[in-house]
DNA sequence: CATCTTAGATCGAACGTTCGTTCTAATCGA
DNA sequence: TCGATTAGAACGAACGTTCGATCTAAGATG
């Protein structure tokens, strides 16, 4: 039966839609209105006020990129084909999630993120910091280089988002190839 | 004595504080015009409107972040002292003007670059574009390998954004070492 | 040298618009 | 019928922008 859900899920969407066509700075509270089928009050109603919205987008598209970062993931998979595993599912995230990137991308090099965050960046660095900490103990136990985690991130998933942003496609062969370029790369040896 | 150019780089100057205080949404005409010291009318003045205003800002960015990358840089350097050279400069931009680095990962994510942007994206691309130019010989001579050139990008100046933006500051050894790391990723043995 | 001319720079009040938000009256489900 | 939900008109504030007046300084004219 359609419920409240839905119409709250629709907000956000469309708000996600709005900004990353127009922009934070164009994307009025009439036109979310019209483009959601919700009517003002009713926005008013679930999120207390835009900036609450927009941080409910945020929450909304984090939630997604954790779930499709760590697809088929699991604890005991050896550290090579876990990374590679990794790696691939982010470049499919930047690849086919170009809508959720790039309001990330927006987000979070915009004052918006700075203010009243604190719940946030708990779950935003929740999904780096896992991997991270999965990684720790692979650099004392030498299989990992021992450079900052900072430059893994970088190597590995930095590189995943600005491959996903070229234009081209890369085929799963090449794209093989680059993840293994990239195990090669932090790998000690 | 204090002439006009002056006044004008102090609008395009305020206006850069402003949006990576407050972001796009937030960066008022009133205050600028308060911070700068500059009426409205004066603004209006040397600006068309608010978005052109903003393109000046980048294009002022953008003319700052080409002349640091490629300090001291020689053609006929050496491919690996080349490569290490412009990879420190770029980490030292990105280290030290942070102000500048902000800016460019809001506008270039927002909806503002998109929008009659054809002057800007010759520059804007200008100096990635000459190094990856720079680069393509390089691979066809077997010296570096042959990835996309994205993956390049991502694997040494992408890098050296991501770590500079880390918290931590890494010594000129680290550094050396990582960029030592970088060259031996795309080198081709 | 004193005065006139003129084009650009500067100001700040004011404009019409649009913003985020609120309120009221109608509607719905029980 | 009664409380919750909704649509959309309405609100004051704030926005980007305009405008006519004023100032400044560098020739031009005599």
């Amino acid at each position: 039966m359609s419920g409240k859900r839905d119409k709250r899920e629709a907000i956000v969407e469309a708000m996600l839609d709005l900004i990353v066509e127009r922009g934070f700075h164009d994307a009025p509270m009439s036109l979310l209105a019209k483009r959601s089928g919700a009517s003002p009050g009713v926005i008013y109603h679930y999120f207390p006020s835009k900036d609450e919205l927009i941080h409910a987008v945020y929450q909304h598209v984090v939630s997604i990129k954790h779930e499709l970062f760590f697809e088929g993931f699991s604890e005991d998979e050896p550290p090579r084909e876990a990374l590679l595993r990794i790696w691939l599912n982010a470049y499919r995230f930047y690849r086919t999630r170009r809508k959720e990137t790039r309001f990330l991308d927006q987000y979070l090099n915009s004052p918006y993120c700075k203010t009243g965050a604190e719940e946030e960046m708990r779950s935003a660095s929740s999904e780096s910091a896992r991997i991270l900490q999965w990684l720790q103990p692979k650099k004392k136990g030498g299989i990992v280089k021992d450079i900052p985690s900072e430059a893994i991130y970088g190597l590995t998933l930095g590189l995943a988002a600005s491959l996903a942003k070229a234009p081209k496609t890369f085929s799963p062969v090449t794209l093989k190839r680059i993840a293994e370029t990239v195990w090669q790369a932090i790998a000690d040896e």
